[in-house]
DNA sequence: AAACCCAGCAACCGCAGCATA
DNA sequence: GTATGCTGCGGTTGCTGGGTT
C-alpha cells in the first residue's frame, strides 16, 4: 500500500494565492497557531494543499517576514556561509532574519551565481592562485561532491582530526574508519553531549541572526568549543569566515 | 503595436527525517 | 522493528512583467 498523497488533486486551488486566501489563512493562524497542516485547509476554509499553505505563511504571511533590498552586508554573510555549507539554505537562512530560504535559493540562483561567475572569469585570467579556490566552488567552476542536503545533526572528527585541532592546525583530508574511536558530536537535549542544533551551531554562531553577530562579537565564543578551538574561533564572525578558507584549501 | 525574450520570483514536487502507533 | 503520517527541505517549474526587436 502506498503513502497517501498530500492532498486529493483534483478540485484543489493552485498558483497564484489571492488576498481572500491569504487572509483566510492568516486569520486561521493567528487564532489557532502553526501547525496541523494537512487538516488545516479544511478547518481554514481553504481550498489549498496542506503543503502549499504552509509555503504560502512561511515564505509570504508570515510576521517580520523582509522582503528584497538584500543589503551588502546580508549579500556577504550569504556568499561565506554558501562557501561552508553548500545549498543548506534553510540553515543559511536561520542567520538571516526575516530573509526565507525560497527567497535565498532564488537570490543564488539570479543574482549571486551570476555575480560569482563574472568575477571568477576576471581571476582566472589572472593566475591559478590557490587561494581563490573558495570563489571557484562558489561559482561552480569547481564541483567539490556534495551529497543531497540532508539536516546535519552530527558531526565525526576521526582522531588524527581531533589531534591537529587541539594543536590549532587545519585537519588534514582523511577517511575515518570504522575502528576509529574519533570524536563524534551530535544534537541533542542531553547534557551528557554538547546541545547543538546542528554543526554550524557548534561553530558558537547566534541563532538570532546576523544583526547580533555583527553587533555583539562575543556571543561567538562558546564554552564546549574553547578548548578545542579557542585562538582560531573566540573572536569574531569575520575572522572565523576568514578561516574558512584554510579550511577549503584543503580540498 | 505586436511578438518575442528573459530575469525574477512564487509555487509545486518528490524525497528524507522524525515521531508515533 | 516496522509501517505510517507529518513536516521540512532543496530542486525545479512555470508564470509574470519589463525590456528589446
Amino acid at each position: 500500500m502506498g503513502r497517501k498523497p498530500c492532498c486529493l488533486k483534483e478540485g484543489v486551488n493552485r498558483g497564484a494565492w489571492s488576498s481572500k486566501e491569504d487572509q483566510l489563512l492568516s486569520n486561521y493562524i493567528n487564532l489557532n497557531g502553526e501547525g496541523q497542516w494537512r487538516t488545516l485547509p479544511q478547518k481554514a476554509g481553504l481550498n489549498r494543499c496542506g503543503k502549499s499553505c504552509r509555503l504560502r505563511w512561511m515564505n509570504y504571511l508570515r510576521p517580520g517576514i523582509k522582503r528584497g533590498n538584500i543589503s551588502p552586508d546580508e549579500e556577504d554573510l550569504i556568499i561565506r556561509l554558501h562557501r561552508l555549507l553548500g545549498n543548506r539554505w534553510s540553515l543559511i537562512a536561520g542567520r538571516l532574519p526575516g530573509r526565507t530560504d525560497n527567497e535565498i535559493k532564488n537570490y543564488w540562483n539570479t543574482i549571486l551565481s551570476k555575480k560569482l561567475n563574472a568575477d571568477v572569469s576576471k581571476e582566472t585570467s589572472d593566475s591559478e592562485d590557490r587561494k581563490s579556490i573558495g570563489k571557484y566552488l562558489s561559482a561552480g567552476i569547481i564541483t567539490p561532491v556534495v551529497p543531497k542536503a540532508t539536516r546535519c545533526t552530527k558531526i565525526f572528527f576521526s582522531s588524527d582530526e581531533v589531534q591537529h585541532l587541539k594543536n590549532n592546525q587545519c585537519p588534514p583530508l582523511s577517511t575515518p574508519t570504522d575502528t576509529d574511536d574519533g570524536l563524534t558530536l551530535e544534537s541533542s537535549k542531553d547534557n551528557d553531549v554538547p546541545d547543538m542544533d546542528n554543526a554550524l551551531d557548534y561553530f558558537g554562531f547566534s541563532q538570532n541572526g546576523i544583526a547580533d553577530v555583527f553587533e555583539n562579537s562575543s556571543m561567538l565564543e562558546s564554552d564546549e568549543l574553547a578548548p578545542m578551538f579557542e585562538t582560531k574561533f573566540n573572536n569574531d564572525l569575520s575572522s572565523l569566515l576568514e578561516f574558512e578558507d584554510d579550511w577549503t584549501n584543503f580540498l
